[in-house]
RNA sequence: GGGUCCGUGGCCUAGUUUGGAUAAGGCACCGUCCUUCUAAGUCGGUGAUCGGGGGUUCAAAUCCCCCCGGGCCCGCCA
C-alpha cells in the first residue's frame, strides 16, 4: 500500500461531531478547475442548520495548516491546499525514502499472468495489448507495494502445438527447426487437414500419447514450443516486457494439482458417456475430460490455478474478451466448487482489430510486433533527422529506439482496456500531442534546466499559481496509482502522465528557473527536480524510459 | 436467436463504477510565440442533438427500459 499524507482525511475529520459528518470519500478531487478538492452539499444547502454548520466547518478547515482556501460556492465547498504544504509533503518523502509516494511493503504476493499466447508463431499487434497491459499492471501493483511476479502459461499440450510439431515432421522433416520453418509446417497442416483425414485422425494419436504419458514425445514438443517461445520472448524484451516465469502446461498433465482438482470436484463432476463436465449456475456445461479419456485445457488450467493459489495470495489473469465467459466459469469452479479462497481477478481487454479486416494467424493476415517496432524505429529516425540538434549516430539510434518502444507501448496502454481499438499506423506512430515523446520531451527539458541552472541553497516558499498547479499534479500521483490498482486500469497512469506533463509545460513556459533571485531559483529548481523524479517513476510504471537528452 | 462489451466535434481519446458548476485533452484546420532554461513545445480560434427514443430526478454523457450500429462469446479448441 501507499503511505502519504492524504489531506482529505484531515478535511473530513474537521467535521467530526458536527451535524453533518463528512467522509474522506466525500472530499472529491476537483477536475474542473474550481479548486483542489470539492465537497458537494446540494442536499443540505437549504437546511436551516446549514449556514451555522458551514461556518463552523470552514473555520475548522481553515485552521488546518495546509489549507489555503475553503469557501462555499453554490452547491459546492471549494477547498485548496497551499503550495507550501504540497511541496513539503512531496519533498519530505523524497528526502527521507527517495520516492513519492512512499510504499509500505504489502505482505500479499500477487501473480499476474499475461500474454500466454500459443507458441505457434510470432506475436502480433492483436495480442500485444495483453502483454502491454499485463506488464504495466504488474509494474503498477509492484509500485503500490505488492510482491508481484509475472507468469506466461505456455500451451505445449494442446492441439495447436501438436499441429506445429506434426506439420514440421510431416512436411519439412529435413529443414531446420526455425520459427519460419515451423510456421510453414503449421500453416500447411491446417490447410490440408481435411485431406489428411481431419483433426481427430491427425492429432488424436498424439493426444492419446500425452495421457499415457509419453514423456519423450512431451519433451520433444516442449522443445519445439521453446523455439517459438524464445522468439516471442525476444520480441517482448524489445518492449521492456520481461516475464518472470514461463510455466508449461505439460507440467500439469499428471501432477499433484490436477489430481487434487479432480478430487475436489468429485461431487460436482457429471458424466456424459466417458466424458466429464461440471454444470454452471447459468446453465453451461464445462467439459474437463473428452469421451476418449483425454483431458481438456480447462482441466490443466484448473491445475495451474491451484498451483498459483498455493504460491500466491492474489491471482490476476489478463485475458482477451473472447475469454470472458471462460473466465467466469473458471472462477466459479475454483472458488465455489473447489473452494479456493485466494482472490482471483481478471483484467479483460477488448481486441485490437485491423481497419477493414480481421487479424488472423491462420490466414497470415497479421502485423507482427516486430514489424511494428521496426517501423516505429524508422519513423523515429526520420523525425530526429528533421530536428535541428546535433546527434551522434549512436545517440540518434538510442533515442529512436527508446522513442519507438515508448510510443508503441504508450499508444496501446493509454486506451481503457475495455474499449475496442482499431489499429492504424498513424495512431500507432503518433509522436505529437498526447504521446510518449510529448512526455519524454518535457523530461528532457527539465533535465536540461537542472544541468544549466546554478544551484541555490536558498528556498523561498512563496508559490505562484503555476508552480502550485504543478505541485498539485505531482501530489495526485499517489491517487492515480491507487485508482489504477483498484480498478485494474493501467491507462489511468498514461492519463496521469499527460496531465503531469501539461502542468510542467505550463510551468516551463511561465516560470523561468534560471533567475538571479536565489530564493526563487532554489525553489523552482527543486520543483523541477521533484517533477523529473515523478515523471521518471510514473513512466517506469508503463515500461517507458525517459531520456536526459532528445 | 441468447449473453456480453462498446458507441462522446471530421478523426482518436478522457469523463460513466459513486448522477450535480461552462462535456475535458489530442489529431486535422486557421492564427500566435524561437536575442529567456530543448519549438517533439506554447498561447488563441473554428468545430459536440454525448448513436436514437422514452423514463426516473430539482438535476442525466453518467441510472432504468426499448431500438439502431459494431466487437466478442455461445466447441468433448485453447
Amino acid at each position: 500500500m501507499l503511505v502519504f499524507r492524504d489531506f482529505r482525511d484531515d478535511v473530513a475529520r474537521a467535521s467530526n461531531g458536527s451535524r453533518l459528518v463528512i467522509k474522506p470519500s466525500d472530499v472529491e478531487i476537483d477536475s474542473k478547475g474550481f479548486a483542489d478538492y470539492v465537497i458537494r452539499v446540494f442536499r443540505y444547502r437549504h437546511e436551516d442548520w446549514f449556514g451555522s454548520w458551514f461556518s463552523a466547518f470552514s473555520e475548522a478547515v481553515r485552521s488546518l495548516d495546509f489549507i489555503e482556501r475553503c469557501e462555499l460556492s453554490g452547491d459546492y465547498i471549494n477547498i485548496s491546499i497551499s503550495g507550501k504544504s504540497l511541496f513539503s509533503t512531496i519533498k519530505q518523502s523524497m528526502d527521507t525514502v527517495g520516492v513519492f509516494p512512499e510504499t509500505f511493503q504489502d505482505p500479499d504476493r500477487v501473480v499476474v499472468e499475461h500474454t500466454s499466447a500459443n507458441p505457434t508463431g510470432p506475436i502480433h499487434v492483436g495480442r500485444i495489448r495483453n502483454s502491454i497491459i499485463g506488464d504495466s499492471m504488474a509494474r503498477i501493483m509492484s509500485r503500490y507495494g505488492y510482491r508481484v511476479s509475472t507468469q506466461y502459461f505456455v500451451n505445449d499440450s494442446g492441439k495447436q502445438v501438436m499441429a506445429l510439431y506434426e506439420g514440421h515432421k510431416r512436411f519439412f522433416p529435413d529443414s531446420e527447426m526455425t520459427v519460419d520453418n515451423l510456421m510453414k509446417g503449421y500453416q500447411k497442416i491446417y490447410s490440408e487437414m481435411e485431406s489428411l483425414g481431419g483433426e481427430d485422425a491427425v492429432l488424436g494419436p498424439l493426444l492419446k500419447r500425452y495421457e499415457i504419458p509419453d514423456t519423450a514425445l512431451i519433451e520433444e514438443i516442449r522443445g519445439v514450443c521453446t523455439i517459438v517461445l524464445n522468439s516471442i520472448r525476444n520480441t517482448l524484451l524489445k518492449l521492456n516486457i520481461k516475464i518472470d516465469d514461463f510455466v508449461f502446461e505439460s507440467g500439469f498433465l499428471q501432477g499433484e494439482e490436477i489430481a487434487r482438482a479432480f478430487e475436489m470436484l468429485e461431487g460436482s463432476l457429471r458424466a456424459e458417456g466417458a466424458a466429464r463436465y461440471v454444470d454452471t449456475p447459468w446453465g453451461k456445461k464445462e467439459f474437463l475430460v473428452r469421451s476418449d479419456g483425454t483431458k481438456l485445457y480447462l482441466a490443466r488450467d484448473l491445475a495451474y490455478h491451484l498451483f498459483k493459489a498455493d504460491h500466491f495470495d492474489v491471482i490476476v489473469d489478463v485475458l482477451g474478451e473472447d475469454h470472458k465467459d471462460y473466465a467466469k466459469s473458471l472462477k466459479y469452479i475454483l472458488s465455489d466448487l473447489i473452494g479456493v479462497d485466494k482472490k482471483i481477478e481478471f483484467l479483460i481487454y477488448s481486441f485490437i482489430s485491423l481497419e477493414g479486416s480481421k487479424l488472423s494467424t491462420r490466414q497470415g493476415n497479421i502485423i507482427t510486433v516486430e514489424d511494428l517496432i521496426t517501423r516505429a524505429d524508422q519513423e523515429a529516425r526520420k523525425i530526429i533527422a528533421g530536428k535541428q540538434g546535433e546527434y551522434s549516430v549512436e545517440a540518434m539510434e538510442n533515442i529512436a529506439k527508446v522513442v519507438a518502444t515508448n510510443s508503441v507501448r504508450f499508444n496501446i496502454v493509454r486506451v481503457n482496456p475495455q474499449k475496442p481499438m482499431v489499429f492504424r499506423w498513424e495512431d500507432a506512430m503518433n509522436t505529437d500531442g498526447d504521446s510518449a515523446p510529448f512526455i519524454m520531451y518535457s523530461y528532457s527539458r527539465a533535465f536540461s534546466i537542472m544541468e544549466k541552472t546554478r544551484p541555490s541553497q536558498k528556498l523561498s516558499l512563496e508559490f505562484d499559481s503555476t508552480e502550485k498547479g504543478l505541485l498539485w499534479n505531482m501530489y495526485l500521483y499517489a491517487d492515480f496509482i491507487k485508482r489504477s490498482v483498484d480498478s485494474k486500469r493501467p491507462d489511468l497512469i498514461a492519463f496521469y502522465l499527460l496531465n503531469l506533463t501539461k502542468a510542467f509545460n505550463d510551468f516551463y513556459s511561465r516560470c523561468q528557473v534560471n533567475v538571479d533571485d536565489d530564493g526563487v531559483r532554489g525553489r523552482r529548481l527543486e520543483i523541477t527536480s521533484m517533477y523529473s523524479r515523478i515523471v521518471r517513476d510514473a513512466a517506469g510504471l508503463l515500461g517507458m524510459n525517459v531520456l536526459d537528452r532528445m
